[in-house]
DNA sequence: TTATATACAAACATTCATGTATGTATATAG
DNA sequence: CTATATACATACATGAATGTTTGTATATAA
């Protein structure tokens, strides 16, 4: 029973990416066999080589599947309207720490973005061919950082923050206070000391700069 | 020529830890066989099965090494002499800032520290036998928040910070921050971004909450 | 001085993951 | 309706890493 049609093998496809982020979660990607990730599918090595060239292929596969669609996220959260005077937000601020806030409901609501978030933060090794994802990680710093530099000048402008503190210090604070934030929420599994006060630790940051 | 003198097996020991921190660092734990490890060393497999029972305990041998200094330091350098109030130092938040300052000094001057760091934050997955060690870091960060609310406490004791932020709340926020901070700063290999500005960025979140 | 434990090197056995090659049933194009 | 490309399963060949065992020269204790 093989040679399934176009909509069975995308199916198998998505089967076995699903697959490889529940095993790479549990034994870390490494440790990962090709041979594990397709009896989890249901399928053998087989199917797996059919649709990804090697586990390198099927990694970024899963990882592109949460990621492209969160930079869109980003874009459309911190930019989208910012310039207009009647945009539906109360201030620039609390567009920053919608944008924190909403990333952080993602995390919680989204199993799948949640996974990927966990094993490319603690499951995984950036050496050889995944040396190149860290720069990719890194770019997306930088992009998110103007974004934040953006909306933080907008927020100066309206007098809304200290004028001592430049748009982009500020930017590059809550940058680091939310990259910290996000690698330690996922590591803490058990929600007893990031998970379960995301909410007011994201709250107090944005404060902290309140005027 | 086999059967060295106990110092000198002390320094095949050592040998063997460096040369394990330096393939790590290039090929990432887990791709990193012990035969790999044994011949950077000059020794064979046979010397590190005699030192060590598997990879993992090598690695804790590594890590246990640059790390239990670090903990002893963050004590001297957050806690001691804090409530004499002849301390020589200028004030509880440059206490802090001192604090994060030389960490990040630490990391510039000290190669095994700064390899170490890389490893543990890009190079291993924390999983099965690493699992644990990520629960000691989660501890050893509870730990630093709360010599940091101590800190604070004093800072707000002594009126240098706003008072509507809690010693606890202002914590959190440093811990986030330098944490981000470290996580980018060993990524940022080549400097660019954050290796190269991690002291403006220091001082600029430390004046964000003084009064 | 001798016996023993030490500090390795060298050899062995086993497991396991990878990549590729081949087989095959069937959807689909012509 | 037939030929071919598709979507896998199965089989094979290879390499590499691990843990263990054995060998051995020598520091050291008695």
């Amino acid at each position: 029973m093989v040679r399934k049609t176009k909509e069975d093998a995308e199916i198998t496809r998505q089967r076995i990416i699903n697959a490889a982020r529940e095993v790479f979660l549990i034994k870390g990607v490494s440790r990962t066999s090709l041979e594990q990730i397709a009896t989890y599918a249901g399928v053998t090595r087989g199917a797996v080589y059919w649709h990804f060239a090697n586990k390198t292929e099927l990694f970024h596969a899963m990882r592109d599947q949460v990621f492209l669609p969160l930079i869109d996220r980003m874009d459309d959260t911190l930019l989208l309207n910012l310039d207009k005077e009647f945009s539906p937000d109360k201030d620039p601020l609390t567009r920053i720490e919608s944008f924190l806030q909403g990333t952080v409901q993602v995390l919680n609501d989204h199993t799948e973005t949640r996974q990927t978030y966990e094993i490319m933060m603690s499951k995984c090794e950036y050496v050889d061919e995944f040396a190149t994802v860290l720069q990719q990680i890194l770019n997306n710093c930088s992009g998110m950082v103007e974004k934040l530099e953006q909306v933080y000048k907008k927020a100066s402008e309206k007098n809304l923050v200290n004028p001592t503190h430049s748009p982009n210090q500020l930017a590059m604070d809550t940058h680091l206070f939310f990259s910290g934030l996000l690698h330690l929420w996922v590591k803490d599994t058990d929600g007893t000391r990031y998970r379960n006060q995301a909410h007011q630790l994201i709250s107090a940051h944005i404060n902290l700069r309140r005027k």
